[in-house]
DNA sequence: ACACCGAGTCAAAGTTTCTTTACATGATCC
DNA sequence: GGATCATGTAAAGAAACTTTGACTCGGTGT
């Protein structure tokens, strides 16, 4: 698997959301719990469809729940 | 494949950005002419990497890029 | 001590996304 | 008419993402 580059909040959001766990999260966006935490550690970046899913969940955009590091060649060769 | 439901404003970027071409887009996200078309066409979402990589281009953020439909069920059983 | 819950790991199978190659169309230019 | 460019389609294969199931560990409660 590709490590991913990008960052998330998904763990803050849990926790300042009501101590969400993370088989609440995955059942709120309709995934299994090992797909939470494989996100949640960054060991891959989710589905563009997923990702939407989780912000929707915590009522916030994307930007704040994942972050792409800033400044990055376009495809590193 | 899945139809996706997220919607995207690419074509309209790209018009806007100065007449880039799907070929130059591609180029310069680092994926393939077919994959920009795929995308455009909604016929599947992107990882969230490369739409990252797509919004970084054109200098928005992600939002401005795709958009979910606002009310759906979480998970449309 | 035993049972339960939240969190984490591993591996195999399944699905979606991405790549590569090849070909088709309409527009434009020579 | 022939050449070129932007866009589109299709199919096979590779890579990435997701699921399933089994297992471990620390903490809590009975």
């Amino acid at each position: 698997m590709k490590p991913t580059l990008i960052t998330n909040q998904i763990r803050s959001l849990r926790f300042t959301a009501g101590e969400m766990t993370q088989a609440d999260l995955a059942d709120r966006i309709g995934v299994t719990r090992q797909t939470v935490i494989a996100i949640e550690q960054g060991r891959y970046s989710p589905s563009l469809e997923i990702a939407f899913r989780i912000a929707h969940v915590f009522g916030v955009g994307l930007d704040d729940v994942f972050q792409y590091p800033s400044s990055l060649p376009e495809e590193p060769a």
